[in-house]
DNA sequence: ATCAGTTGTTTTAGGGGTAAAACATCAATT
DNA sequence: AATTGATGTTTTACCCCTAAAACAACTGAT
């Protein structure tokens, strides 16, 4: 069974989806124009300006956005921090999803933005280390891909999801 | 940059994280009990009765859970295949984190349950195929296995986040 | 100087999830 | 029969996130 303190901790995550994905695109406005405002935040996430005024008004709360005197706005060192982990993430999963596992793009793209603000430093920093491994030129590496990708291609697709699982892994939760 | 329509999927996930561990409450109280009621699902999360009526009303409502004539929950078919996609996706995960990128075990569990309802069901596939030959005896995978973790023992952990992401892949979006 | 468009804000409202409290039911004990 | 305990529900309220609408302020063009 579950320990509730474990499930609990989801909702307890300090960063949330919207939240990070409000501090992400600061972060490539500051790029793309050298600037970010409210409106521009709320163009770049589709929603209304008076959305993102709320959500940005919280975040200068917490310390991890900051105004200019023009309303201008840019990332203090926390928020840059937080959106340099959430980039790092989502990087190396969709590298992972994409590159390794062979999910077509889109889907990669979606799992990882759904995943990224919500695994730990260390879970992203294993996951790196593996994958820059796995797709290094490292022979053993090389090598272990091609035969997975080679038995993955005769791979017959539709026993998922459950049955699998729990022959080839014994498991007690069922 | 990111398009909204793939950052907004994750509100519109069909199966919240919340509702997921109802249904896998659920699950394991049928397992465990032979039955399960509001009380019982309420003192399995360790929440109060109230909301766990409030939710299982609504789940009810969905036709995920059935209910009998003495209050008496347990799972629809539809509810039996969610929370078996869930539970398979747990596991697949955990055991990738903690036994090939060596978590520690809660460690595991934690990520796991963070992001065990949000995986699509092709992620959960393609994870289970790899993670299944990864740790099988064929001698390739046990190769690459010995090898990445012989490296892994010798890397002086620290560098994270992200400058190491930035010169290991070409990225765009910094 | 006026008018239109952009920008930022607040207010109001809704959905999801939760707690706290009040309430009603029911069963077992006395 | 009365009391106690467990159970299920509703109400109220709060937090997060969002939309819609109203409002104020600023900018630019005419």
């Amino acid at each position: 069974m579950m320990a509730a303190d474990v499930w609990k901790e989801y909702e307890s995550n300090e960063i949330s989806h919207s939240v990070a994905h409000h501090l992400v695109a600061i972060h490539e406005l500051m790029g793309d124009l050298g600037y970010a405002r409210v409106s521009d935040v709320a163009r770049t996430l589709e929603i209304t300006r008076g959305s993102a005024s709320l959500t940005l008004k919280a975040l200068k709360a917490r310390g991890l956005v900051l105004e200019d005197r023009n309303k201008f706005l840019k990332l203090s060192e926390d928020g840059r921090n937080i959106v340099d982990s959430v980039l790092a993430k989502r990087t190396i999963v969709h590298k992972f999803l994409n590159e390794v596992l062979k999910l077509d793009a889109h889907q990669a793209e979606v799992d990882a933005c759904k995943v990224e603000h919500l695994l730990s430093a260390k879970t992203g920093e294993q996951l790196l280390h593996f994958v820059r491994f796995l797709l290094s030129d490292d022979p053993t590496a090389r090598q272990f891909l091609a035969e997975f990708w080679r038995k993955l291609a005769r791979t017959a697709d539709g026993q998922w999801p459950v049955q699998d699982v729990d022959q080839l892994f014994e498991l007690e939760c069922r």
